[in-house]
DNA sequence: CTGTTAGCGCATTCAA
DNA sequence: TTGAATGCGCTAACAG
């Protein structure tokens, strides 16, 4: 099963005890020390000729800058810390690649953390990126209180928050509209002539799951509706299936409000399997979506969070405060989520 | 649509200059310096009462370690540094579990760094893990080759590579045996009946892509059947679809073997639409085992590879390169794929 | 077990 | 423009 094949050893470059310093360019190069560093961080202080040298010297060498060394002397650093609640969830990758592209703007690099939704990891993680004095963290918390992160923050660590359950008036935080994300979602149902509609609340202690369904409420007490309230044990397709399976057997139930594409996926194909028609007979509306929720059989109607855009606005966000840790503003931002109607929904 | 809600600004650990350091600590403890950083890196040498009034004033003062003088001072980090091609990739994700999950049974920290597939990014992001000293790299390389990735591994970096093109002489690689995966796809719908297979080559400049294929052909030659290859431009829903329906129409193709799971979803829909029962009248395999192919209303077939695994055993080879730099084998270790079949493909 | 000291490699003065 | 000196905050080695 696991064929190995081996080869030999390193050949190269270990005979060096350590790397090469920055003195041992200066040294090769003929110049002084100081200014190989003004070649590396002050480029135009340099004559040309000298830099020519010196970069010769960088070559031969194969001198790599270390990080810690000029972190320290520097006293500041160009990194900014994300640290994810779960890799594998579509939004927190587009957050990742929105950041991704905002730090690239400020030439800053990013470095990502996974926390794997384990609160213990999430705080080891924060306090790595503290001590590695990074210039700033961002952060995707779960949703539990925020001793940990607070009191990071609170001893000069520039970090703010996205998808945090709570707006924390002493943190920048970039949310959506969840209570919006779920009356879009209804109310388009009930536009489209369901009556009675059914909210999968998946993982009922999420506030994103609570938030959801309060806009559901607020739609179908509008529309003088009926919806009923299923608890899922997740958000899996598999979850979809069985609950639909067992609410759409008796209920006359014509429109059902999921908080993930899977989930939706899962009730269209339990009404396949039981001979009821989507969308003639069964309006289904998903939320996040998923790259495969477009492309299903019955494409998925879904709300859409803006990720990229979160991640980005994180960034500026954590930009402001960087360079103005005194009088800078906490400032909690709310995108609006948005409303994709495919055909699950569509009369 | 953005609404904003600003609070006043920050109010604590601002008027402190600078962060404290471990001579305050030492300072406010009322003991030495070196008993501070004691504390810290060996506990078991200081008294349970020094040990706590330490403790006590880095609550007091909220201390945080500077990780670029430890390292400095240490000549050592315990960082592992991973460097993705795509972190919307679920092979990648599982690669980065399986390396998070070995670094943490090792007392080592993962960084994750996000390439998205751009070289330029790729070698930025070693440079970053080179400068900051991490104790190792762990890359899954793009399709390209490896200069930088090799210079930094022979000035002294320990490197090892995960899922990368080729087998490298000179560098320890965890691969999956692409044409394993191809031959046990299309095997297995040969032995299910199929005689006319169509291959759906996205991407065919890919090694993976282009090693699956060698398996298909052969597992194709050994039973005297007959093989069309067809030529995707991605991996997605959308192109499985519309390869589909080109090459279900007239053909007779009696089996897909397709390079990804929604390349296989979309030809599942090609054929229902197109009338033609799946697996009664066609036999379709993906790869991956991506989430949503075990749920989809015709579950998928499929070939997965090990990415858990494979993280763990890069972890594992990296370790064995850092301890013994000198006399370390560099090795291919070559994992096997497993087919995983499923309702698409079983007659 | 505790305290002292000498660098780790670099950025950054300040003179020349 | 260039070069010599200072110290960033910490660990490790050693003497007490």
């Amino acid at each position: 099963m696991v064929e190995s094949q081996v080869s030999t050893a390193a050949e190269a470059g270990d005979s060096r005890r350590g790397n090469p310093r920055i003195q041992d360019v200066a040294r090769r190069a003929g110049v002084a020390i100081g200014t190989v560093s003004n070649v590396l961080n002050n480029p135009d202080l340099v004559s040309e000729q000298t830099r020519a040298k010196v970069e010769v010297a960088i070559a031969e060498l194969g001198f790599v800058r270390n990080s810690a060394a000029r972190a320290l002397a520097a006293r500041r650093t160009d990194t900014v810390g994300l640290v994810l609640t779960d890799i594998a969830n579509s939004l927190f990758v587009d957050i990742a690649r929105g950041a991704d592209s905002g730090t690239a703007r400020g030439r800053l690099q990013l470095l990502l953390a996974n926390s794997d939704s384990d609160e213990a990891k999430q705080n080891s993680y924060l306090e790595l990126f503290d001590q590695a004095r990074v210039a700033g963290i961002i952060l995707a918390p779960m949703d539990r209180p925020l001793e940990a992160t607070l009191a990071v923050h609170s001893h000069g660590r520039p970090l703010v928050l996205v998808n945090a359950p709570t707006a924390e008036p002493r943190l920048c935080n970039v949310i959506v509209n969840e209570e919006l994300g779920g009356y879009l979602a209804a109310s388009h149902l009930l536009d489209q002539g369901a009556r009675r509609l059914a909210y999968l609340a998946g993982y009922p202690d999420l506030h994103a799951i609570t938030g959801r369904l309060d806009g559901v409420r607020r739609a179908v007490a509008g529309a003088g509706a009926s919806l009923r309230v299923v608890e899922a044990p997740n958000l899996k397709i598999g979850s979809g299936r069985a609950l639909g399976q067992q609410i759409l057997q008796s209920d006359g139930i014509d429109g059902v409000v999921c908080p993930s594409d899977p989930l939706a996926i899962g009730v269209i194909q339990a009404a396949t399997d039981l001979g009821i028609r989507v969308p003639e007979e069964l309006l289904v509306v998903g939320y996040d979506d998923d790259h495969f929720a477009s492309e299903s059989a019955i494409p998925v109607s879904t709300v859409s969070q803006p990720g990229r855009r979160m991640g980005e606005l994180a960034v500026e966000l954590l930009l402001e405060e960087i360079s103005q840790p005194a009088d800078h503003l906490h400032q909690t931002v709310t995108l609006d989520p948005r409303l994709i109607p495919r055909r699950s929904s569509l009369r």
